[in-house]
RNA sequence: GCCGGAGUAGCUCAGACGGUAGAGCAGCUCACUCGUAAUGAGCAGGCCAGGGGUUCAAGUCCCCUCUCCGGCUCCA
């Protein structure tokens, strides 16, 4: 028998007899190697562990505790989930289930359109256990179109996908299914130890080779899911679930996810009393209480300094308009989903609440006649905007229905507007690290199909722009195909937070068409009429989202210069209530945010814990040595040890330096 | 908008079978005067989301609406 050159990852060679599956490469590098292997990767490409060598290779074992690893346990466990499904739920149909970040999914239609309830997860769970410990293998085999088409005649979104790869129009999640230049489909069985067929799906794989092999899981949730994402097609029964290596692994995902729970900014703005969502005012309308509103003036605050510092001239404009400015925008034509129904005033005029505010600005550039001279001509407003969002999406801060954001319109020369990219890029970023978030990626959104105005000529055009000035930045650049406004492709800014999620901060718009709309124009150098251009953009996105994601990454310890209190003072006893009011009063003075805690809230302890709880940055306990040496005992929210004696001079230095270079944390 | 779940005191939650609502924390009062994360006692607090129905009787059962939660679709 001939030998074959084995090739692993650390450039490590080995002879093997042709024909050694890679199970047995791993096994025979190392016992423990061979038991945490899931699959492998033949010169990249993905194979089961059974997969036998018979030439020269490139082979890199995947082992169950990565990321890749992972990866094939979840999705093998979705195929054990559809086993189970199928198997308590006679006549179920499955559709897709692949491994998605920290898990799984599987979509199913039931018969007669029954649904899954929250107490079906204990069964189906129960179900593949025993399937797991039945030790099933997972066999791979190809077969052509018209044999898979008979192996799963009675489940049609098995039989769409097939006939859809056959004709060519495979899309990505096909792909994922069958492999999409298959000529074949590629189908995985489940047999239990008799050799029995236990179920039959669809899929590329890879798989481990038995069920055996598969770590520990939980199935999290039902939802609805459309087939294929289209709210037109039927809707299916989509089961969620998570899958690690171990228990373990397991354990402390779902400790994170209680983390992430706990810093949940609809769960923080109650208990922090920063905001509410009253029931009487209506779905996604927020009120900003006291607390909730210092953070938000101070956001603002800073970010009109920024703006103005940045060239930006502040305007306003009113809430409502004619119906005639929607038209000419183009909203009406398409953005009327997304607004609110219009009121009939004045005998039969229309007027709409606005979803956006670029038409009045337009309007202000439009008010008298403007000069090259005058541009780039930076208009700024936090303009309050109202959405018809539809009633399930609705979410906290994140989205709402009535919002306000930090929104701009630049309107310059075509010439200058690569120049006006580029720094405005700067300055987003720059402003977005002062509020903490430093970790970004930049999406770049094309013309959306046939929801769009204007010619492909200037969108091209639009886009190369944007795509230029996101380049100079050393940023990662994902392309969202079709993802632009009516009016116009856009960057945006996604931010990472402090526990590894991303969110759609910064839009920034190329816009040729309203300019066109609205027949804006300035007099050149050359005494001629020219259009201009317009930006849109916005930094925060919307206030309230920015302040919603602030709440989670800072898990409501806002850094001491958006603190709502800065600094808490305590007397030890009655007998130095008012040096602790002297000191409030001191730092007041200062400029800080401070409350005084006095006996009535409690014991001292009552009142730390109390202070704590609130995540105040200082709290201050005084007591006799600090009357007698004007001192504070400093208990610094970030440190474990409190500090005694320290001047009260020295403590309002410090936090006031703290406060102005906006120390994050 | 669609699928599933839920709405009881400011918050977190109890309330088998239908018999008319309870706890902890928070709040208020009093006592305590305390040096770094919960002093004690007392008081007050609810149209059980809203509306309709079944019933002698509904927080509990049925229907509708609203709101929230988890997803899908959509999005700042």
């Amino acid at each position: 028998m001939s030998q074959i050159t084995v090739t692993l990852p650390d450039g490590s060679s080995r002879e093997y007899d042709r024909g050694t599956t890679v199970q047995q490469v791993a096994d025979a590098i190392g016992k423990r190697l061979g038991q945490a292997a899931v699959a492998a990767k033949v010169g990249g490409v993905w194979v089961d562990l059974g997969h036998p060598l018979d030439r020269d290779v490139d082979l890199a074992i995947v082992t169950r505790n990565t990321d890749e690893g992972r990866e094939v346990l979840r999705h093998s466990t979705a195929h054990v989930l559809a086993q189970a499904v199928t198997r308590l739920f006679p006549g179920a149909k499955y559709a897709i289930g692949p491994a998605v970040a920290d898990g799984f999914y599987y979509d199913f239609e039931l018969a007669d359109r029954a649904t899954f309830s929250d107490s079906d997860l204990e069964r189906i769970e129960a179900e593949m256990s025993s399937i797991i410990a039945a030790d099933q293998a997972f066999v791979r085999d190809e077969v052509d179109f018209d044999t898979g088409r008979d192996v799963f005649a009675d489940q049609r979104f098995k039989v769409e996908i097939i006939d859809k790869v056959r004709a060519g129009a495979a899309d990505a999640d096909d792909a994922g299914e069958v492999g999409a230049d298959a000529a074949a489909v590629s189908i995985y069985r489940n047999l239990d130890a008799d050799g029995a067929v236990c179920f039959t799906d669809l899929c590329r794989g890879p798989h481990v080779p038995s069920t055996a092999r598969l770590g520990a899981f939980k199935l999290m949730r039902v939802a609805g899911a459309y087939w294929r994402g289209d709210e037109k097609g039927p809707q299916l029964q989509r089961i969620y679930g998570t899958a690690w290596e171990d228990r373990k692994a397991l354990e402390e995902h779902l400790h994170r996810l209680e983390e992430a729970e706990r810093r949940d900014h609809r769960r923080l703005g109650v208990e922090l009393d920063l905001f509410s969502f009253p029931d009487e005012i209506g779905s996604g309308l927020a009120v900003f209480h006291p607390k909730g509103g210092i953070i938000r003036r101070v956001m603002e605050d800073y970010s009109r300094e920024r703006h103005e510092q940045a060239g930006y001239e502040f305007v306003y404009s009113p809430h409502i308009t004619k119906q005639d400015l929607f038209e000419t925008s183009g909203h009406l034509d398409w953005f009327a989903d997304g607004m609110f129904p219009p009121m009939e005033l004045d005998g039969g005029t229309d007027y709409y609440l606005k979803p956006m505010n670029c038409p009045f600005h337009i309007l202000i550039f439009r008010s008298r006649t403007r000069s090259y001279r005058e541009l780039p001509l930076r208009m700024f407003e936090f303009g309050s905007v109202y959405r018809y969002e539809k009633s399930g999406v609705v979410h906290g801060l994140t989205r709402v229905r009535g919002m306000t954001q930090d929104d701009a319109h630049i309107f310059t020369t075509k010439e200058n507007m690569g120049v006006e990219l580029v720094s405005l890029l700067d300055f987003v970023l720059s402003l977005l690290a002062d509020y903490g978030l430093t970790d970004f990626y930049l999406e770049l959104s094309t013309k959306p199909d046939g929801k769009a105005v204007g010619t492909d000529e200037e969108w091209a055009e639009a886009t190369e722009a944007l795509r230029e000035a996101a380049l100079t930045k050393d940023l990662t650049l994902v392309l969202d195909e079709g993802g632009g406004a009516f009016y116009g492709p856009k960057i945006s800014v996604q931010a990472t937070d402090a526990i590894g999620r991303t969110w759609q901060m910064s839009t920034i718009q190329v816009d040729f068409q309203l300019p066109q709309r609205f027949d804006l124009w300035y007099t050149g150098a050359d005494n001629e009429r020219h259009r201009p251009i317009m930006i849109h953009r916005a930094l925060f996105g919307s206030v309230e989202r920015f302040f919603g994601v602030l709440v989670e990454h800072y898990a409501g310890a806002f850094p001491v210069w958006l603190a709502p209190v800065q600094v808490s003072v305590l007397p030890v006893a009655d007998r130095h209530d008012d040096y602790a009011y002297e000191v409030a009063a001191t730092l007041t003075r200062a400029g800080r945010r401070v409350e005084v805690l006095d006996g009535h809230a409690g014991a001292l302890g009552a009142r730390i814990r109390r202070a704590k709880m609130e995540k105040v940055p200082y709290v201050l306990v005084v007591g006799d040595d600090d009357v007698e040496h004007r001192t504070v005992g400093v208990n610094a929210r970030r440190s474990e040890q409190p500090e005694r004696g320290v001047a009260l001079d020295e403590f309002a230095t410090r936090v006031d330096t703290e406060s102005r270079t906006r120390v994050s944390g």
